[in-house]
DNA sequence: CTAGGATCCTGTCAGC
DNA sequence: TGCTGACAGGATCCTA
């Protein structure tokens, strides 16, 4: 579930935490969560830790990268003097780990704990060395990051895709890096845009407000910690409170809209659950 | 090439 | 209470 900011909120977490310790030993308590050999990263130090899109890359001292995705339902959680979640706040999640959802773990070497909790397996990680980091298609084929986009680039992109719904053109990360269902839907709300439009009808003024909602959106998340709802905590223990504080239209169907008073509507965009107000998005 | 839908998993919640 | 289907902050694979 995580987006940009959060695995952004993730990245400075455990930045902190696990930049300088060596991984003693990696537990893999579900198969389908690891890929390639457990073996490589097993005595190295992680000495970087970088974020491309939704995508987390632990830096090792003998040039493998751990990739991390945490895709819909993944957690990563530091276990020290201090926890760190990144996931589900339920109570029991938190206290023992490993947990009913722990997918894999690795023990450090000052005696703390790396978690990976994923509910619905779909994330994992993956040990690469360069030539498969040079290689790899989702790191190859991602699109530039919101804020490296400028407004001319971003419209020529949406152009590419003049037939589709905004949405759907936003959503796909080959497009442009780490906008997910959350900020897709305040993004288009931000630009008053109604997510279901075709690119092709977006006027200029339409698709640099999008490309500066969408950037401005995804940047008051990370200066807050990261949106929580249900899955969502920051890597200290605390929950983000983007949704609370910021979101307008994500998961607040029924209620008055801030901007206009209209009611924010919910229906089915790109195959998403899509949040807008019927009064101020055109 | 694009676009849309099914699919991977497991849990929760609304509606009979 | 128990069952059933829809849905979930993602991305890929398949088909047309």
């Amino acid at each position: 579930m995580p987006e940009l900011p959060e695995v952004e909120t993730i990245r400075r977490g455990l930045e902190k935490c696990i930049v300088g310790k060596k991984i003693t030993k990696v537990h893999i308590l579900c198969e389908k969560s690891f890929r390639g050999k457990p073996e490589l990263i097993e005595g190295k130090k992680i000495i970087e830790i970088e974020r491309r899109g939704k995508a987390l890359l632990l830096r090792l001292d003998n040039k493998m990268t751990i990739m991390v995705h945490l895709r819909m339902t993944g957690q990563m959680i530091y276990d020290g003097a201090e926890r760190f979640a990144a996931g589900h706040p339920d109570g029991e999640f938190i206290e023992k780990m490993p947990g009913r959802f722990t997918r894999v773990y690795a023990d450090l070497d000052d005696g703390t704990h790396l978690y990976f909790n994923d509910l619905r397996k779909f994330g994992f990680w993956k040990v690469m060395d360069e030539l498969d980091i040079a290689t790899d298609d989702f790191l190859n084929k991602l699109g530039p990051e919101p804020w490296a986009m400028k407004p001319a680039e971003f419209r020529e992109m949406l152009m590419r895709h003049k037939n589709s719904p905004v949405k759907a053109v936003i959503l796909d990360q080959h497009n442009i890096a780490g906008v997910g269902n959350i900020y897709a839907d305040e993004g288009c709300f931000y630009a008053g845009i109604l997510p279901w439009r075709k690119c092709g009808d977006l006027k200029k003024t339409e698709s640099d407000k999008l490309l500066e909602g969408l950037c401005s959106v995804m940047q008051a998340s990370i200066d807050s910690g990261g949106s929580t709802m249900k899955d969502y905590v920051r890597p200290d223990g605390t929950k983000g409170n983007y949704l609370e504080k910021f979101a307008q239209v994500f998961r607040r169907e029924g209620c008055e809209c801030p901007r206009c008073g209209s009611e924010i509507l919910k229906t089915r965009t790109a195959g998403r659950g899509t949040h807008y107000c019927k009064g101020c998005q055109k």
